[in-house]
DNA sequence: TTACTATATGCAAATATTGCATAGCCAATT
DNA sequence: AATTGGCTATGCAATATTTGCATATAGTAA
């Protein structure tokens, strides 16, 4: 499933119009990623936790060639799914 | 930011009742965790892709007692940030 | 008030990470 | 409605990181 499908069926649920179902998809994608900008992390129960990692810089390797690589520090987007989304999948 | 906090912005940002709001957030959660029940990645351009992994029977241990146990075969529910959300935080 | 979630612990095994090319799919623009 | 540009999956090797076990408590949310 795409962005648009899930629009699609957001709006026929909700008895939006698309442009409006979009609208709000993107509103909260974009109070998300705001959110974890400020490098505070989104909770949502029920469902799960959006945060950011720090990853520290390390020695990494081109497995093409074998060459050591020297890996910048990073972050990245966490998503830890809540206790009642793994039962959900391990019924 | 917890999901009351993310309705309340929603419910300002877009003229919606509260209710409306929240209603909107809980049809986006339940049309995701859906398309995973089926085994069905969704896929959120600019975003990142939500999606079910297996993980395979292994062998753990009670932290408490030192006790090794066996961990029967999982699913979780794994998100992938896309790649322009990366580049956000590592600006 | 009741329910959910984070934390902390030791440790083995699963999985992510990294560069890069190809192929395939999605999204947006015409 | 079709084409193009862009993002993403895949596979590879070796190492780094994460996972997840039990359980109580503390903190937060509904």
């Amino acid at each position: 499933m795409n962005k648009k499908q899930l629009v699609a069926k957001l709006s026929g649920s909700l008895n939006l119009s698309k442009a409006d179902a979009e609208r709000t998809f993107d509103t909260i994608t974009n109070t998300i990623l705001d959110s974890l900008k400020s490098d505070e992390p989104v909770k949502i129960a029920g469902f799960g936790t959006y945060k950011v990692a720090k990853r520290k810089a390390r020695v990494g390797r081109n497995p093409r060639t074998g060459e050591q690589i020297q890996i910048a520090a990073s972050q990245k987007v966490k998503f830890l799914p809540a206790k009642a989304l793994k039962e959900v999948f391990n019924k």
